[in-house]
RNA sequence: GGGCAAUUAGCUCAGCUGGUUAGAGCGCUGCAUUCACAUUGCAGAGGUCGCAGGUUCGAUUCCUGCAUUGCCCACCA
């Protein structure tokens, strides 16, 4: 065999290694060998085309291949789907930026060839993107690849909009909706964020009453006055009609009572903007007042605005307040006053809340024949239907948003995306304020005749996500329509419902609830069994990593400079979900570090194996063997066992870190220390290898990949067998084992605190009954560096545990920290004895805790009897 | 305004259903270097578990309040 370098280095292997496993097939689940019954399925969450991946995919690609391996490994039908979505506003506005380098607009190009441009950009950011999944390790299945714009997606698009409209469930509505005057699109409430604002608040004298505002602009055909039923101020004006001196001369006014108006709040009375507010909406359907739309979809004021028309809306406001100052209706203006503004999650802009027709899903309304909304139907799905949510406490922010729920806005004015199945007749003539039925199709495909017009619009990005459990897996060909459960063949029922679903937390409202929702209404089945939410990745100050702060790190430099496993493990050990998490690059070159011993480890046993490749010891695993042999094997069926449970119950970083004690502290440290003077271990070593290779393969795929191969195996180590704990007894055997690393340590410690040269072999004495101590003194003698045989007097010492006394050629001055640990230890028996002498105590604690404090007491006692 | 989380060693974090002289990694200190690995080994120092009450024989762990930080939701009267 040859000799293998001394540091292992991904960058020459981790490629290779990838080419390898799909070479293999095995990431596709129908060619994986052996009988596989159970299926496992994961949807990969499909990145967005919109150029690169950053650490928060990373994590979630390391998360999911745990995962994946893992039962791959245990021998399950292991599915992981990959895919991407087209991320509509997202995408074009990466575009868009583009032409505005050049001076151009969408408009400029037309519809077409924008798109064209938009497609060619997605098709190169998906080899991009592909090539980053791959880089991670990540073992998809790509003959499944899907994209959200595919044929078949796209068919599953339109026939969701369809069914959901032939169930009534699908509107189109004039109504106030978020609008992004930079994306001219709507955008809905999830899309929107706010951004605390400080921004003068005015106060105008308005007929009787002053109102305040934070928006003079949209003040200017304000008609109605709301006040409290119960504020006293106010109680004669209710109901009353009057004339008001207003912004552009004097407006009819009326006064209504409501309790949405609050007496506490600025003066107690408010004009309504019923066009441009969505409570003033609500208030305005309420009242059947009309919707006067003030300012236009690019933002600038309408004809009602007077002079003022055409004017940017924002920009107008200072005119406007002076005009109104000059009329003296300005009765002060307060410039601390601080506010949330909405802005565009995508682009910053503030949101104009303005009146618009759309298309709306009805989250609210029966579904015909269930007896039941669609957000009835998400909350069972969570409170009975079987869906787990991990970290728990995500249950109720779900129920939270859920109960929240609006009617979802989903049409968007923009060009890349699914085109709203809808066409509309252009012969018939549209009644007013009426929609005509036979004016519109809503279908798969576009009804025959010149006539019919297709919707202009596209929909919501999430509206084809919320499909991405079922749609890539064949809906709708996979499904038969019945008034049932939907028949499902080939893919759609062997992996759906899919069994995990792992993301991020932040996109439980976008993208998590709404598959909830459209699994449970389209194939009347849960997407997923089990929700994992990870956390976010900060930086070390735990700052969100940006591109304005420049404190990123990009996931790809990190792979090429600590390699991918030592990345994935950087983010997998000490992440607890729902915390965010910090990463830094020590982090990741602390488990280059582990990557590295992994690969030592595996260096010396396979050179224990060659060196003495003829003349394998003959003794059989477990069973027999020296005091270390029965530990080693007893730790590795506790590791295995540990293992098993900490990822089945999703304790990722708790299983990486326990196996990481194993491999270092046990493994390393003191078995193979201990290996290099017993003989005959290379069986032993090879077979613990094995399995620690197999446990730590879901974690770090590529090393353990790579060291399989060196140990010259014919097949590949992601489809061999998960081990299984064995549990064979061996009681006394671990005790024994600590007490013989204790000894060691003891002594260690006596020539460490004395300086020693840890060359030196120091002569020795011991005087001990116990017979796994007096069968292992050549353990002591080698990892302690001593030399039994001599009767020595000096320096002593002594252990509680067991009956025996060591003696050093040392000299005996207790040193000041020993008197330290006296004191220390004389405060400790001093609060067992109280503890012990406590009636209550004794009484009320259960009898094996009173045991175990009595025995902690003697020990004490026994220790402190020694160390004087 | 409503809600959720966090607060443990210099730093990043574990610590499950109350009983540990409170743990890990990094960093720090001392010693070692042709021995699988300096991307190393051995040993060590370092914490009154945010504050104040309460429950309990016993609280880092449970409850209440407070403080600080972060996040989510609502809201431009």
């Amino acid at each position: 065999m040859k000799e293998l370098p001394k540091a292992y280095e991904p960058q020459n292997y981790e490629d290779q290694i990838y080419r390898s496993w799909e070479e293999s097939g095995y990431f596709n689940p129908d060619k994986l060998p052996g009988k596989r019954a159970k299926a496992f399925s994961i949807a990969l969450p499909p990145p967005n085309v919109t150029g690169k991946l950053h650490l928060g995919h990373a994590s979630m690609l390391s998360y999911q291949d745990i995962m994946i391996r893992y039962h791959r490994l245990k021998g399950d039908k292991t599915l992981w789907l990959p895919g991407m979505d087209h991320a509509a506003i997202a995408t074009q506005n990466v575009v868009e930026k583009e032409l505005k380098k050049q001076g151009q607009t969408r408009h400029d190009l037309g519809r077409e060839k924008f798109l064209a441009q938009v497609n060619q950009f997605a098709e190169d950011s998906k080899v991009i993107i592909r090539n980053q999944l791959k880089k991670m390790g990540s073992s998809l299945d790509w003959s499944r690849e899907r994209f959200t714009l595919d044929e078949n997606l796209s068919l599953a698009v339109r026939t969701a909009f369809t069914k959901m409209y032939d169930d009534g469930l699908i509107y189109r509505g004039e109504r106030v909706v978020n609008w992004c005057t930079r994306c001219q699109s709507t955008l809905a409430d999830d899309e929107v964020e706010y951004k605390e604002e400080k921004a003068p608040f005015y106060y105008f004298k308005y007929g009787p009453v002053v109102i305040g505002t934070a928006r003079p602009e949209t003040k200017f055909s304000d008609k109605t006055i709301i006040v409290h039923p119960k504020d006293k101020r106010y109680k004669d004006l209710v109901g009353q009609e009057f004339a008001v001196e207003w912004i552009n001369g004097p407006v009819k006014a009326q006064v209504i009572a409501d309790p949405v108006a609050e007496m506490e709040l600025g003066t107690g009375a408010m004009t309504i903007t019923p066009a441009h507010s969505f409570l003033d909406f609500e208030l305005a359907q309420k009242y059947r007042l009309p919707l006067e739309k003030i300012i236009d979809q690019n933002g600038n004021l309408t004809q009602l605005a007077g002079e003022f028309a055409g004017q940017n809306a924002l920009q107008a406001r200072a005119g406007i307040v002076k005009k109104l100052q000059q009329k003296g209706l300005v009765e002060k203006i307060d410039e601390e006053y601080v506010h949330n503004l909405s802005v565009c999650y995508r682009c910053g802009t503030p949101i104009e809340p303005l009146p618009s027709k759309q298309w709306f899903v009805a989250v609210n309304k029966k579904i015909p024949g269930r007896g039941k909304t669609l957000k009835q139907l998400a909350i069972e799905a969570v409170k009975k239907g079987g869906i787990k949510i991990i970290p728990d406490r995500f249950n109720k922010t779900y129920f939270q948003w859920m109960n929240n729920l609006h009617d979802w806005c989903v049409s968007r004015q923009i060009w890349y995306g699914h085109r709203i199945p809808v066409w509309y007749n252009q012969k018939i003539k549209k009644t007013k304020n009426q929609e005509n039925k036979a004016e519109i199709y809503v279908g798969l495909e576009a009804p025959k005749g010149e006539e019919w017009k297709q919707d202009e619009d596209t929909l919501d990005t999430w509206f084809s996500s919320g499909l991405w459990t079922f749609s890539t897996l064949g809906w709708p060909a996979s499904a038969s329509a019945s008034a049932g459960k939907p028949a499902k063949t080939g893919d759609l029922k062997q992996f759906h419902p899919t069994s995990v679903l792992e993301t991020m937390y932040d996109i439980l409202f976008f993208w998590v609830a709404r598959m909830i929702i459209m699994s449970c209404y389209f194939m009347k089945e849960i997407p997923f069994k089990t929700v994992y939410l990870h956390a976010m990745v900060k930086d070390k100050e735990g700052r969100k990593m940006s591109k304005s702060l420049g404190n990123g790190i990009d996931p790809l430099a990190m792979i090429n400079k600590f390699g991918a496993d030592a990345l994935r493990l950087s983010m997998i050990i000490g992440a607890t979900p729902g915390t965010d998490l910090r990463l830094y690059e020590e982090k990741i070159a602390g488990y280059r570090n582990f990557v590295n011993k992994l690969w030592n480890i595996s260096r010396y046993i396979l050179n224990q194996k060659s060196k003495t490749k003829n003349k394998l010891a003959r003794r059989s695993l477990g069973v027999g063997g020296t005091l270390a042999d029965r530990w080693i094997l007893s730790e590795l069926d506790k590791i295995i066992a540990a293992t098993t449970k900490n990822i089945e119950e999703f304790k990722f970083s708790a299983a990486g870190e326990e196996l990481y004690e194993f491999t270092w502290n046990k493994l390393a440290d003191w078995y193979l220390e201990i290996a290099k003077i017993e003989e005959n271990k290379e069986e032993i070593l090879l077979a613990i290898l094995e399995k620690l290779l197999i446990l730590w393969h879901p974690f770090c795929p590529f090393v353990t990949e790579a060291i399989w191969r060196e140990m010259g195996k014919k097949t590949l180590l992601m489809v061999q067998s998960w081990p299984t704990a064995k549990k064979h007894k061996e009681r006394g055997v671990e005790k024994d084992f600590k007490l013989i690393q204790e000894i060691i340590t003891a002594i260690r410690n006596s020539r460490s605190e004395r300086k020693v040269n840890p060359k030196d072999t120091l002569d020795c004495s011991i005087t001990t009954a116990n017979k796994a101590v007096r069968a292992n003194l050549h353990l002591i003698e080698y990892l302690a560096k001593v030399k039994f045989g001599q009767n020595i007097s000096g320096h002593k010492i002594h252990l509680s545990k067991a009956d025996l006394a060591i003696a050093l050629p040392l000299n005996n001055n207790v040193a000041a920290g020993n008197e330290a640990d006296i004191a220390n230890l004389k405060n400790y028996i001093k609060s067992q004895e109280q503890k012990l002498a406590n009636q209550q105590f004794l009484s009320k604690a259960p009898s094996a805790v009173v045991k175990a404090e009595q025995e902690k007491l003697l020990q004490a006692k026994e220790r402190l009897g020694k160390l004087k």
